[in-house]
DNA sequence: GGGTACATGTAACCGGTTACATGATTTA
DNA sequence: TAAATCATGTAACCGGTTACATGTACCC
């Protein structure tokens, strides 16, 4: 259940569209939650219907027209409630790690050239990552908002370093030859 | 599209019924990729209609009785085929860095204890999966195999080390007043 | 007025989740 | 024979995905 606060959260940094949000949704949050324009479209209908947002008033058909929403006072407290509550992180559901656990069993051909692909695409990641931080979080910038955003970042850029190196290991196992510890 | 592949994995390593499964995918493979016995049901059901894998004969009426299947030759030239393919690594997705986000637009309160709690199931998980390394692969031991299974649980043991890292940053930021850099 | 970009929306499907139903086997 | 446990299964729902439909505004 966080899609509707990952909403509730945009919107409070900025009263949107439906299509706004989902460019803002291509970048920033959805680097942590992504989302299309039709599950954007539907939440917020709900979120609606919940009294947690309202659309700004305008005149005449909705359809095909830009429709502005901002968040109410219950929505605000919906997401307050919601920072402090008690959510177990999910296990781990990573098809990679389960394709090498099957490599175990039937092989690793087409496994390495795999590897590298998502090597690579991690590499790049991080590099997004990391000029963003360059570019929004400079040494003098210290609010406590900037540091929670930074500590989310961080997060991320840690994220995939940890893949990058992993990736690296899992490289070198495939090639070694065995018993040669 | 990672769960009958996973179940053909788990099928290949030893032939077992439905709820065989479900036992074994609360441990090992579950580590990775869960599965309810519904799921796993489900998807036995669709497996066996498409080739895959067949029940082991046995008389009488089913409900109630144990079913035993067995990976067909299709099923592991399917799981040989995943395996090589190409597959994205899914964005990140997660709940607690976007609460982190929210927190930094309508306030902290509760959110340290969350995270003391997130550290302390961390700390937990990554406790287990050592056990696990120190039962199961001592140095002696070096097939091919077993250096592929390793390496998959050295990536569940890094991310757990790296969540913690992160959790005892973010908990220093939370502390730390403002403008103290 | 035709094409393109902007903007909102519907419908069908799919995998994962939760609750419940039913039959077989073991044991007190 | 009643209860507990093993075992398979059905049904309803929910969020995410994909494909498509519809309407508006602007520019050539």
């Amino acid at each position: 259940m966080s899609l509707p606060h990952a909403i509730l959260t945009a919107l409070l940094e900025k009263p949107s569209s439906g299509l706004e949000l989902t460019h803002r949704f291509d970048r920033s949050i959805g680097y942590f939650w992504s989302a299309t324009h039709q599950q954007i479209y539907r939440e917020l209908g709900k979120l609606e219907e919940a009294g947690f947002i309202r659309a700004l008033p305008s005149p005449g058909p909705t359809r095909g027209r830009k429709k502005e929403y901002e968040v109410l006072a219950a929505g605000r407290a919906e997401l307050t409630a919601w920072v402090g509550s008690s959510e177990d992180p999910k296990p781990i559901r990573d098809a990679l790690l389960l394709r090498l656990r099957a490599a175990a069993v039937v092989g690793t051909e087409g496994l390495e050239a795999e590897l590298r692909r998502h090597l690579a695409l991690h590499e790049g990641q991080l590099a997004e990552y990391e000029e963003i931080e360059k570019r929004h979080f400079p040494p003098e910038r210290d609010t406590a908002e900037d540091r929670l955003r930074h500590v989310v970042l961080r997060g991320g850029i840690d994220l995939e370093r940890f893949w990058i190196e992993w990736l690296a290991h899992a490289l070198a196992e495939l090639g070694r030859p065995p018993n040669s510890r």
